[in-house]
RNA sequence: GGACGGGUGGGUGAGUGGCUAAAACCAGCAGACUGUAAAUCUGCCGCUCCUUGCGGGCUACGAAGGUUCGAAUCCUUCCCCGUCCA
C-alpha cells in the first residue's frame, strides 16, 4: 500500500496516463468509478501548457483538474527521447524547442523539479536521460552518468526546499537508466541508492527492445532496490507483460497503450485484442468483451462500437477508452488477487497464451 | 434549334500521344501502437495466372469506328450531362 496525501493506492497499481491533465476520452468522474487511485502526468506538457506557475495559482494540479486522488508527474525525461529532434541534451540539462510555438526551454534537473512541485503532485520523477535501444555502450554509459549527475542535483534541491518549507508532502523517485547493460544497470541502480529516494524507477526500457529482455533488465535493478521502497517500472506495457514485470518485484506501472490503443480502435479484452474496426464486428450483437463488467460492456454492442469508429465519432473513443481502462485496471486487481493466493506464475503464463493466440 | 463546357477506377477529381492499371484525396480492407508532438501512422485497394517478381495475361478512361509502331489523350459519328442564347 502507498499512503500519498490524496489517498492510498494498492500495490501493484497501474496508472493510467493523462499528460495534459487528462486521461483522453475520460472524465474524471468515470476515472474514479473505475477505480484508478492515481494517475500519471507530465512535466514538459504542463510547463508549456498552461504553465506551472498557473497551474500553481489555480491551486495545484489536483484542484486544477479537479482529481482528488493521487497523481505522480513525470519530469519530461522522456520528452528527451521521444522529441529527439526538437532538444539538445547537455550536462546542464536539456533545451527544448517547443513543439507548439518553437520557443526555446531550458529543462535542469533543477527546473524540472521546481515544476513539479508548483504542480504540487504526490510522486515526481527526477529529469532523466532516456536513449534509444539499441544503443552502443558509451552513449548508454554517457546516459547513466548524466542521469545520476542529474538525479544528485534534483536530490539536493528538493531537499533544500524540504528543509526551507518545514518538509514537503511530495516523494521524488530517482530512475535508472542503462540501456540494455546489466552491468550499467545495476551501476546506475546502486548510484541512486546512495541518493536514498523514497522510490525508484526503471527507465529506458520497453522502447523496442524485445519482451524477454526488458524483463532480464527489470530484474537486474529490482534485485538490488530496497523492499521497503516503491519500484516502478516506467511506461510499460502490453496486458501479457504487466504480471511479468509485477513478478519481478515491480510496483508501478504506466502506459498510453489502453488510451491509445482504444482511439485507435484497439480493444483489450478477455479473450484477447478486439480491432473493432474490423468488418466481422459489423453485425456482432456481443458486447465488446461478454465477460467484462464495465458500463460500456454492460450497455452496448460490438456493431455499435464499429460504427462508431467508422463514422469517427468521438464517442467510439470514450466508450473504448472507458473498457480499456476498465480492462487494466481490472487486470491490477486480478494480479494483486493472484498475488495473495499464490497463484502469480500461473496467471501469467495464462495471459501470454490468450494474448499470443489473438481473439477466438 | 444554336453556342460553349464536360463525360476518367466505389466517390470527388488530376491527367491532352509512349515514363499510365491511370496522381491525390475519400470510402473500403488489413495491420501497428509500451514514462502520448498520436481521434495517429503503415500496407493493400480492376480481374486473373504463376516459377510472388521493378513477373505474365486479360479488361478499363460515355459508345462505336478511325489515325498511329503506340490512344484516356488526336479525328469522325452517335449518346448523355451542365451553362447560356433563341
Amino acid at each position: 500500500m502507498l499512503n500519498t496525501p490524496h489517498g492510498a493506492v494498492q500495490t501493484p497499481f497501474f496508472m493510467p496516463v493523462g499528460t495534459r491533465a487528462t486521461v483522453k476520452g475520460l472524465r474524471n468522474e468515470a476515472l474514479e468509478e473505475l477505480g484508478a487511485e492515481i494517475i500519471l502526468s507530465n512535466t514538459y506538457h504542463l510547463y508549456l501548457r498552461p504553465g506551472h506557475e498557473a497551474v500553481r495559482k489555480l491551486g495545484g494540479l489536483h484542484k486544477f483538474m479537479s482529481w482528488p486522488r493521487a497523481i505522480l508527474t513525470d519530469s519530461g525525461g522522456f520528452q528527451v527521447f521521444s522529441l529527439s529532434e526538437l532538444r539538445k541534451v547537455s550536462d546542464e540539462g536539456v533545451r527544448f524547442r517547443s513543439h507548439l510555438d518553437g520557443s526555446e526551454h531550458m529543462l535542469t534537473p533543477e527546473k524540472a523539479a521546481e515544476i513539479q512541485l508548483a504542480l504540487g503532485s504526490d510522486i515526481a520523477m527526477v529529469l532523466d536521460e532516456c536513449i534509444e535501444t539499441p544503443a552502443p555502450r558509451d552513449k548508454a554509459e554517457a546516459a547513466v552518468a548524466r542521469t545520476t549527475k542529474w538525479a544528485g542535483r534534483a536530490r539536493t534541491y528538493s531537499l533544500e526546499q524540504a528543509s526551507r518549507n518545514g518538509g514537503l508532502s511530495q516523494w521524488q523517485f530517482g530512475i535508472v537508466q542503462g540501456a540494455t547493460f546489466a552491468d550499467l544497470r545495476r551501476a546506475s541502480a546502486q548510484q541512486l541508492l546512495e541518493l536514498d529516494f523514497p522510490g525508484y524507477a526503471v527507465g529506458g526500457l520497453a522502447v523496442g527492445e524485445p519482451h524477454s529482455l526488458t524483463c532480464e533488465m527489470t530484474g537486474e535493478v529490482t534485485a538490488l532496490l530496497p523492499r521497503d521502497r516503491p519500484r516502478y517500472l516506467m511506461g510499460v506495457g502490453k496486458p501479457e507483460q504487466i504480471a511479468d514485470y509485477v513478478a519481478l518485484g515491480i510496483d508501478m506501472m504506466d502506459c498510453v497503450l489502453p488510451t491509445r490503443a482504444a482511439r485507435h480502435a484497439c480493444l483489450y479484452t478477455s479473450e484477447g485484442r478486439v480491432l473493432i474496426k474490423n468488418a466481422r464486428y459489423a453485425m456482432d450483437q456481443l458486447p465488446p468483451d461478454p465477460s467484462c463488467s464495465c458500463s460500456v460492456c454492460r450497455r452496448y454492442t460490438r456493431a455499435y462500437l464499429r460504427h462508431l469508429f467508422a463514422a469517427g465519432e468521438l464517442t467510439a473513443a470514450i466508450l473504448a477508452t472507458h473498457h480499456n481502462v476498465h480492462f487494466y485496471l481490472d487486470l491490477m486487481r486480478q494480479i494483486r488477487e493472484a498475488i495473495e493466493f499464490g497463484n502469480l506464475a500461473n496467471f501469467s503464463s495464462e495471459m501470454h497464451a490468450r494474448y499470443a493466440v489473438g481473439p477466438a
